[in-house]
DNA sequence: GGGGGTAGTGTTAGCGCTAACAATTGCGTC
DNA sequence: GACGCAATTGTTAGCGCTAACACTACCCCC
C-alpha cells in the first residue's frame, strides 16, 4: 500500500502521505516556518519519527545553493599547531551545524593551495578556512578569486582575505622581557624557516624587544622547526662565548637544543636559559621543563569560523578584517637568573 | 545572446549551447563515456574551458546517490596518533578522488560515536572510517546499522565492522625481547588506559612475551597516555627494588617517566632501561633518545581507505575482514645492557 | 540490397527538495 | 452580509545533473 515498500529510505513524500499533508508542509515543518498549525506540525513530526525520515541534503543543497559544508585547507595536520587549529575549527563549525571537509597539504606552494581551494569549491563548500602560515601560501590567497568567502589563519597580510592569527610578536616580546628581567645581557634566537609568517613574527618581536631595551641583537640562527635543526643550532650556540639565554622559535627545536646542551654537558638553566614557543603538551616534561609561550589554538579556530560564517550568512564581501589572539608566556624551569659573566 | 548573461556560474546547458551539442553529450564527455566522437569531445572540452565550467556536484550526487565524500570519525585529532592516521586517510582518500569530511570527538562514548556517524550519514557520505581505539567506541560500531559501509581503525573486534590496526602486541613483544636480550631479568610495564584497545594489545604482548621467556610478570602500572601520568609512574617505579627495565605504553608517558628519573637522579640507561611506543618525532631527541616502536600510520590510513572504497564501489557488504599493519622496533640510547644486580 | 548491428547523438523523465504562487479557510469590519 | 485580510495548506515549477531510451547514420554481411 505504502509508496515505500522497497528498501529505499523514505522521502518527503512518504512522510507527507503518512501525515496526510502535502510534501511542502513537511518541508515547512523541517525548516521551522512560522505558519504551520501546531497540530499539523505534531502530526508531521510523528510521521518523520515513525518512518525514520532524514532529509536528503544533496537535494536541499541543489535548490538552496548552500551545502552547509565548510572547507579547510591546512598544512601538515600531523604537527601540533595545525592539528590543534584544525580541531578548534572543526569544533566551532560543527557547533554551528556545519560539516567540515579537509584538505591537508604536505607542502604549501601557491599552486597547491589554489588547487586545494578549487577542489573544495567543486564540492560546493559555503566557505573556506586556509591555514596558510607560509608567505607563499598567503600570497596565493591574494590572487585567488574564489566564489565563496575565504578566511586565512596565520596568513594575514593586509589587503587579502580576512585573517585570524596569534600575536606572535607579542609572545616573543614577553619571552625576551622575561629573560632580560632575569638579568641576561641579551637573548639569542633560533628562528623558524624564513618563509613562515609565524617565524617572522617571532623574529620581529624578539628583535624589537631587544632593541627597545637597548641590548645588542645577535645574529639569529635559522632552523626548520624540527628537533634535529634545534639540535644543530644547540651545538653551534654552545660555542658562543658569553651566551646565557636562547629563545627558540618552537618547542620541538627547543627540545633538540636541550638535547645538544645535555650531550655537551651544559646545564640549563644554570649556565644557559632556554625558552620555546607553542607550549606543546610535552614541554612541561622536558629536561628541564620548558619556559614557553602558549597559543590558544581553540580560540583561533573559533574566531576564524565566526568570521567565516558571518560572511557566508550575509552573502556579502565584508572586506578585510583582522583578529589577533593574544599569546601567553608560561614560565617553567628552563629559564633562570643569568649566570655570572663567564669568559670562554 | 548567451543564456548566461548573469553572474551565475555556467551550467551544462551553457556548455552544450556553446559547443553546439546537447547537454547529455557534455555529460558524456565529463563522465568519459566511450561513444563520443573525438572531434565532438574536443569541441565540448574547449567550451568547458572557455566558460570555466565546473559541474555541480550536488546535482550529480542527487541523481547518482553518491557524493564522493567519505566521513571520518576520530578521537581528539590533536594527539599524534589520531592526527597521523587522519592524515594518512585524507591523503589516500583524496588520491582516490574523494572528499573527506571529519568529526573529531573529545570523548569517545558509544553515544557520541553513533551521533557522529549519523551526522555524517545525513551529509550523504559514501562511507565512513571510524578511528575507535576505545572499547566503548568499538562496541558502538557493533550495534550500528548504517546504510553506508563503515571501517574501523584500531577498533577491530571480530564480528563487527572490518578493521585495520597496527600489530600492537607484536610491537610490545619486540620491545620485551629486545630488553631481555640485553640481559634484563624482566621488564616492567606502564600501560595505557584500560578501555583502550591499543593499551590492551600492548599489555597482552608484553605479558605473553615475558611468559614465553619464562620470566616473572610484574604488576603493570596504569597511566592515561599523558606525560604527567608517566611522571607519576616513574616516581613509583623508582622505589621498586631490582627494577632494571621499563616498557612504557606510549612515548609521551615515557617522556614523563624519564623526567621523573632525572629528577630522582636515576640514570637511563645505565641504571634503568626505558622503551616507549609510537615513535613521535620528538622521541629521537629525548634525554636520552628513546627506544620505541614505530607505527606506520600512513599505511593504516591507506589500507582503511582501500577496504572502504572496495565496499563503497562494489555496493556489497563484504563481511568482516581484518588488516594488520606491522610495527617496528626502533632502538636508541634509552635501552642498554642490564645493570649488575643491585640490591636496594 | 535489405537485415542487423553499432557508433554517435538527442530527447525525455526524473533524483528530492524548496520557492513562488494559488487556493482555502476563518475572522473581524462596516 | 459582503469585503478584506491573515493564517494555513496545496500546487506547480524548477535546481543541474544522469539514466534510459529513441533516433539517425553508416557499415558489414550474405
Amino acid at each position: 500500500m505504502s509508496s515505500n515498500d522497497g528498501r529505499r529510505p523514505p522521502v518527503m513524500a512518504d512522510v507527507a502521505q503518512l501525515a496526510g499533508v502535502s510534501h511542502q508542509t513537511v518541508s515547512r515543518v523541517l525548516n521551522d516556518h512560522p505558519n504551520v498549525r501546531g497540530e499539523t506540525r505534531d502530526r508531521v513530526l510523528a510521521a518523520i519519527d515513525n518512518l525514520g525520515y532524514r532529509r536528503n541534503l544533496a537535494a536541499r543543497a541543489l535548490v538552496t545553493r548552500h551545502s552547509r559544508t565548510l572547507g579547510v585547507v591546512s598544512f601538515d595536520t600531523t604537527l601540533y599547531g595545525p592539528a590543534s587549529t584544525l580541531y578548534g575549527i572543526e569544533q566551532a563549525a560543527r557547533a554551528a551545524g556545519y560539516f567540515v571537509s579537509i584538505v591537508s597539504l604536505k607542502t604549501l606552494t601557491a599552486e597547491l593551495v589554489v588547487e586545494a581551494v578549487e577542489f573544495l569549491s567543486d564540492q560546493g563548500v559555503d566557505g573556506i578556512v586556509v591555514v596558510a602560515p607560509q608567505r607563499s601560501a598567503a600570497s596565493a590567497l591574494a590572487g585567488l578569486r574564489s566564489h565563496v568567502p575565504v578566511v586565512a589563519v596565520e596568513g594575514g597580510q593586509a589587503g587579502e582575505a580576512p585573517a585570524v592569527s596569534v600575536d606572535q610578536a607579542d609572545g616573543a616580546r614577553q619571552v625576551v622581557e622575561h629573560l632580560l628581567g632575569l638579568g641576561h645581557e641579551t637573548v639569542w634566537h633560533v628562528a623558524g624557516p624564513t618563509d613562515w609568517l609565524e617565524a617572522e613574527g617571532r623574529l620581529d618581536g624578539w628583535r624589537k624587544a631587544l632593541t627597545a631595551a637597548g641590548r645588542p641583537v645577535p645574529e639569529p640562527l635559522v632552523g626548520d622547526w624540527s628537533p634535529r635543526s634545534g639540535y644543530d643550532a644547540g651545538r653551534r650556540l654552545a660555542e658562543v662565548p658569553g651566551l646565557t639565554a636562547v629563545f627558540v622559535a618552537n618547542d620541538q627545536m627547543a627540545l633538540g637544543l636541550l638535547r645538544a646542551f645535555t650531550v655537551l654537558g651544559i646545564r640549563v638553566p644554570e649556565q644557559i636559559s632556554v625558552a620555546g614557543f607553542d607550549d606543546i603538551p610535552e614541554a612541561e616534561f622536558f629536561n628541564p621543563p620548558l619556559t614557553t609561550v602558549r597559543q590558544d589554538f581553540g580560540e583561533v579556530g573559533r574566531r576564524s569560523i565566526e568570521i567565516l560564517l558571518r560572511r557566508v550568512e550575509s552573502g556579502a564581501d565584508l572586506g578585510y578584517e583582522q583578529s589577533v589572539v593574544p599569546a601567553r608566556l608560561v614560565i617553567r624551569d628552563s629559564s633562570g637568573p643569568a649566570a655570572r659573566a663567564k669568559q670562554s
